[in-house]
DNA sequence: ATACGATGTTGACGCGCTGTCAGCTTTTCG
DNA sequence: CGAAAAGCTGACAGCGCGTCAACATCGTAT
């Protein structure tokens, strides 16, 4: 039985997007059987993945939870992976804007970059439906994490934007790629304490965070007494 | 068929030593069979993971490699998770001399002890046959991380000694656990590049590393113009 | 030396997941 | 409307999982 008007609200965004923009014009019903069911897969891997973790959800899991047939889901993802990089590419696309709103807020302030950026980051992390935030925020000792080719564009897009700003301020010696890195690193690591209410406080992670990349420890010393 | 003298001469050292401590005394049978099918479990899931990725082995890859019954194995481990927990962990235990010798090194030098630090760490990432190594260097787009409380205890460590300096340099608004979760990730995120070989300057990373966590980019601009 | 209990090993078994494919249903289009 | 294309279905063979009754080996008491 396939799925055609499945798709709960909570649907992922750019996915729903992509579905709705074959809707309203009179789409074949082929073509929009085809969205709802890869629509209702990436739902229902969402949950799953939500509640079992990534290493402990099964293509079965997945496809129990729709109304599809098991061979059928092979018709749109080659494994439980491939969705998986379906909802993660997801996030990162509707995180993709956030970024940029960051740069162009900030001009030519580095420093308001860097605390907007890593602002957006925190806020995005703990308050989006994205797998990541699931399963991040499991207890578990082995965790997953995705370099997919959406990613690495992201993590390329800061690159430019860094830079930029470094071009600005003339740092001419520090080496792009790994200044990028730690920005990421950095941010991984806090947002993955954030995630696991180690650290409640978002904004002043985000200060501390845009403080270290400009000034390192020295720079939060002064920039964090009140 | 036990496997009585199995491990290869390049079987993990911490594990290594455990078997020899009690070879020497004349041991039981009993207590020697059981460190060697130990052993031989974990070099044979050293092996096969460097093979076939974390998610592509299997506990039968792994018993396959070794003369004993699948039965068996379960007599060991609980899963292929909880063997690769052990392989990670005595890598941490191999780390952490590293890490104490850096810190004696440094004296109350806190730049020396960074530079040591992340030297000791880089250098330990490219030339330990530790299994995260040859498992980060697989260009998989999905990748495990592992926190065991192994991991965890390292971390405290760490998050010891950049106390202690903290409290040396009067860095007393910053968060020490902020502090070195960012040591952590930039860690990470630059020694994922050197694994995977986008870059090659070992020392070259270990300085941006420190003296981006000294002072940010500003102080990496000013130490690294030569 | 022998015998017996304890300890550990073996591999076959039932179960569930994987990916495939022949057959069937639905849609498209002339 | 009818034929061809598209795609859904679920049964199936293959394999990995964790278990366990039967068996082998070791330690120990006599």
């Amino acid at each position: 039985m396939q799925v055609l008007r499945a798709m709960k609200s909570t649907s992922v965004s750019t996915e729903k997007d992509r579905a709705e923009s074959l809707e309203g014009n009179q789409a074949g019903k082929r073509e929009q059987t085809k969205l709802a069911n890869r629509a209702a897969i990436l739902e229902a891997g969402r949950q799953i993945f939500a509640e079992l973790g990534y290493e402990g959800t099964t293509v079965r899991d997945i496809i129990r939870r729709t109304e599809l047939a098991s061979g059928t889901f092979y018709n749109y993802f080659k494994s439980k992976e491939e969705v998986f990089h379906a909802l993660h590419d997801d996030g990162v696309a509707r995180f993709k804007p956030l970024l940029r709103a960051a740069r162009e807020s900030a001009g030519q302030d580095f420093q308001a970059f860097m605390i907007t950026a890593f602002e957006a980051y925190f806020n995005f992390l703990m308050n989006d439906q994205s797998v990541d935030r699931e399963i991040a925020a499991m207890p578990e000792w082995t965790r997953v994490r995705f370099d997919t080719p959406e990613s690495l564009a992201l993590f390329d897009e800061l690159k430019g934007d860094i830079i930029a700003f470094a071009a600005e301020f003339k740092l001419n010696h520090v080496d792009p790629e790994l200044l990028t890195a730690s920005c990421v690193g950095i941010a991984q690591e806090i947002g993955d304490r954030l995630l696991r209410g180690r650290i409640k406080d978002i904004d002043a992670a985000a200060r501390f965070a845009a403080y270290f990349v400009l000034g390192g420890s020295q720079r939060v010393q002064s920039e964090m007494q009140v």
